[in-house]
DNA sequence: AAGTTGCACAACCGCTGCACG
DNA sequence: CCGTGCAGCGGTTGTGCAACT
């Protein structure tokens, strides 16, 4: 039984002889592959298109990288899949020279496995045991809530939560830099605001659940009223970046308060880089790809209640992409920014 | 040595979405 | 709007080989 496209033809199935092989090369490296339908007439062989292509795309593409996959292309693998599930095609962009179905077969022969083995589940990510939707748990001081979409994932090296920082760091090397710093400064970080979902000590990120974006934001305070944020969305279905500003925004933020239902919200800042106040929202442009990615997000509000402290953070990512809360408890505690649930806040994430 | 099993990877199958007439 | 052809995708199967019994 031929393919449906080429069922009246008589053609050949199974491996390919290194003839075919080399006839194939021959015709698209001369005459490029046009209409993969037309191909194998035109390249003399008993194959249908689809094979050809097939076998093009997988084994004799120029540019396929071939041998084993690296450990820093399982990460990228897992990490992506982590956000996108399988889908191979996309995955595979993040790996140059690497093919879906490469991709999909190193997933099903090992990562598979592997995850398995660690008592992860490889679809959700998530630990196979207490896998409870919405469950609660409690982590040294802090409480937060975890369910198959949750940001976090477990580090199975150290049973910790932990988000991988790949994808938002590569985002902000696509934007330009803030105009007073360079790469090695230190700014002032405007901290934790209310209805943005996550945030760490160098920027805050958020999802617009119905556009299935999610919008990043570091932001360089020059005074309590007027900073400079830089602003990207990207789209992560696609993992493609639909818009990067770079702007003047003046922020609202109550001295008094707990940062509970007032500040800034990077889905509906001011801009007024134009001595107008508008509201930036994110229009799809482009393409852009991303080099690599995580995350997956929550279905309800986040609240979180910090206190109200502006703090200095050094403008650098460190050595590790991982970001967990065993970090921001060393990094965060001693600035106020929370405290532990023994007392009257809590860091909460209710996904 | 022969048979069996498990694995990696190549290839196929069926489906979807899109363009076009 | 509908039918057709095509590219592309993800799931599944087939094949070859090495390890094991």
């Amino acid at each position: 039984m031929g393919h449906h496209c080429c069922s009246k033809q008589k053609v050949k199935r199974g491996l390919w002889s290194p003839e075919e092989d080399e006839k194939l090369i021959r015709h698209i490296t001369t005459h490029g592959h046009g209409c993969w339908s037309s191909v194998p007439k035109l390249a003399g062989l008993p194959r249908c298109g689809k094979s050809c292509r097939l076998r093009w795309i997988n084994y004799l593409r120029p540019d396929l990288r071939r041998g084993s996959f690296t450990e820093q292309e399982e990460g990228i693998i897992i990490d992506v899949h982590r956000i996108l599930g399988n889908r191979w095609a996309q995955i595979a962009k993040h790996l140059p020279g690497r093919t879906d179905n490469e991709v999909k077969n190193f997933w099903n022969s090992f990562i598979k496995k592997k995850l398995i083995a660690q008592g992860l589940d490889p679809n959700t990510h998530n630990l196979l045991k207490n896998k409870t939707k919405n469950s609660t748990k409690k982590t040294n001081n802090y409480t937060y809530h975890q369910d198959s979409s949750s940001l976090f994932t477990i580090d199975t090296s150290t049973n910790k939560e932990v988000i991988s920082m790949d994808l938002i760091k590569s985002t902000l090397a696509t934007l330009p830099p803030f105009p007073h710093s360079n790469n090695n400064s230190t700014y002032n970080y405007t901290p934790i605001v209310p209805n943005i979902e996550y945030q760490n000590p160098t920027f805050t990120w958020s999802e617009q659940r119905n556009q299935s974006t999610i919008t990043i934001s570091q932001s360089q305070t020059s005074d309590r009223n007027l900073i400079t944020a830089r602003n990207s969305m990207l789209d992560f279905t696609s993992c493609s970046l639909i818009e990067s500003t770079t702007s003047n925004v003046s922020s609202y933020i109550n001295e008094n308060s707990m940062w509970h239902g007032t500040g800034l919200e990077p889905t509906t800042l001011l801009n007024t880089v134009n001595g107008q106040e508008e509201e930036m929202q994110g229009k799809l442009k482009g393409d852009q790809q991303f080099p690599t990615t995580q995350t997956k997000f929550c279905d309800q509000e986040d609240v979180y209640k910090v206190n109200d402290h502006d703090q200095t953070v050094e403008n650098t990512f460190g050595d590790s992409s991982n970001f967990g809360f065993e970090f921001m408890d060393s990094a965060l505690a001693p600035c106020g920014l929370y405290t532990n649930v023994n007392s009257m806040d809590q860091l909460s994430w209710d996904c």
